[in-house]
DNA sequence: ATGTTC
């Protein structure tokens, strides 16, 4: 596959499917290319090139990696009348998605006791590791059909957060697709993990701003070098995975009946406007919400922990939501004039300044998308260019994966894993689960920034430095 | 990513 694609223009390698005349673009730079770019993902890209609808290009980020069906690190954009919406190529943690909190504490103030203690509070009430439902029993019953219905807000109007938290998230919380009605019996069955982290790649850090590329931004998004944030990196948790897993298989049945076709189980689908594409995206939404709840939940007990240590009001301290954005959804969008659906599996949409989907007090400079680096690396804050049109509004979501979770595990120690994390307090008492996690399993995050960044798709606003990453077995558990 | 092989 990889032989077929010609470097057209700066970080940009194309092939064209010419049997259904889709391009497949995918944005590396020389490096990544020639060395970490899996075949088999871009087969993947090649196979969603052939769907009914599809949009050109379909798009491969600099994070790219095999994954279920699509790419992770991957963009499909169906048209909205006549194309399909696939469960897989919105992947199996549905609005998987980061929360950056900016504070008014400088790093200095955050001794190592105080971050010490913060973490313990903040493991007592947001479990982490794979499997676990909510500490806090009243979570763990929930009213899905208020989560669809009213989003993020519903908790917020309960006490979880302030009134202005919900316009710093993405469509505020609350996906217009959700239906609570859509939601198949077994994914309700496991709606019962709000308030917790999950395994994988999720985790909430706590760290320092590190360089500031564009002051005036960095400023206006209340950035400012060397003061502490708080980054929540979670998703829909088992109640996403089973609406996805239910929804997959469906589709897949029913391919004759809804007359689609789909090369691979992963990329099944269904028409946007059948039943089977109306509910999925119900389902969707809902989980979405659920997702947006999630880490609003868990930003209230951050804010808890943060209180309770240096004992100051809130006003003092900050801890103002700077966004919320998801990079595991599906979403209909103006592109060129038409509707369509954005499918975006491991991508973040980064709305260019004067976009008007932006949030309203981010539409002079766009908002700011979120990317998390591995663990115990950087993140950036970076905003989209007008470029990006060229990826549907799409960025990287993070730094992609290098070799297989199994791989990793063989391959890299405890000791190992320390050292590559470096100074980075990693609060988990299983480190031996967190090997498929170590740095080196992923790639660096400024090559797979600066590739967008080269390329002219998007700008870095400031750079983020973890000091503790709070993940896998928690602590306490 | 995931009650990590319904």
């Amino acid at each position: 596959m990889k032989e077929k694609f010609k470097k057209i223009s700066m970080n940009l390698y194309q092939m064209k499917n010419e049997e259904t005349n889709i391009d497949i673009h995918v944005y590396l730079s020389d490096k990544l290319f020639n060395e970490f770019l899996e075949d088999e993902s871009l087969r993947q890209l090649y196979n969603a090139s052939m769907l009914k609808g599809v949009i050109s290009p379909v798009v491969g980020m600099p994070d790219i990696h095999t994954g279920f069906g699509l790419p992770i690190g991957g963009g499909m954009a169906t048209d909205w009348q006549e194309g399909v919406v696939s469960a897989g190529a919105v992947g199996m943690d549905i609005n998987c998605g980061v929360r950056l909190i900016t504070t008014r504490i400088p790093a200095e103030e955050l001794t190592k006791e105080r971050l010490r203690k913060i973490l313990e509070i903040i493991s007592e009430y947001v479990p982490s590791g794979v499997g676990k439902s909510s500490a806090v029993k009243a979570f763990r019953k929930i009213d899905l059909e208020a989560i669809a219905s009213i989003g993020v807000s519903y908790f917020i109007d309960a006490g979880y957060g302030r009134k202005e938290d919900v316009l710093r998230i993405e469509d505020e919380g609350r996906i217009p697709f959700a239906d609570a009605g859509c939601v198949p019996k077994s994914a309700k069955e496991r709606a019962d993990q709000l308030c917790t982290i999950g395994g994988g790649n999720h985790f909430i850090e706590i760290g320092r701003i590190g360089s500031v590329f564009d002051e005036n931004i960095a400023e206006f998004f209340g950035l400012q070098k060397g003061f502490v944030y708080i980054l929540i990196h979670t998703g829909s948790r088992g109640f996403g995975h089973q609406i996805c897993t239910e929804f997959s298989k469906k589709m897949w049945d029913n391919q004759d009946k809804n007359k689609t076709f789909a090369p691979v189980k992963g990329l099944a689908c269904a028409p946007i406007h059948s039943k089977d594409g109306i509910e999925y995206l119900g389902a969707m939404g809902t989980a979405a919400n659920y997702a947006f709840c999630n880490r609003q939940l868990i930003t209230y007990f951050v804010r808890e922990a943060f209180l309770k240590v240096f004992k100051k009001d809130e006003k003092e301290l900050g801890l103002d939501v700077l966004y919320d954005v998801a990079h595991n959804i599906a979403k209909k969008e103006m592109h060129g004039g038409k509707w369509l659906l954005v499918h975006r599996k491991g991508a973040t949409r980064a709305l260019p300044a004067g976009h008007p989907d932006n949030p309203q007090i981010y539409k002079k400079t766009g908002h700011p998308a979120v990317i998390p680096g591995s663990m115990g690396t950087a993140s950036y804050v970076v905003i989209g260019l007008e470029n990006n049109r060229a990826t549907f509004n799409s960025v990287n979501h993070g730094a992609g994966r290098v070799m297989s979770r199994k791989r990793a595990k063989e391959e890299f120690t405890e000791k190992e894993l320390l050292k590559q994390v470096e100074n980075v307090f990693i609060a988990s008492k299983d480190l031996k689960s967190l090997l498929d996690e170590a740095p080196l399993a992923y790639k660096d995050i400024d090559e797979v920034v600066n590739t967008l960044v080269d390329a002219k798709l998007t700008m870095p606003v400031a750079k983020l430095k973890p000091l503790a990453v709070l993940k896998g077995e928690g602590e306490e558990s």
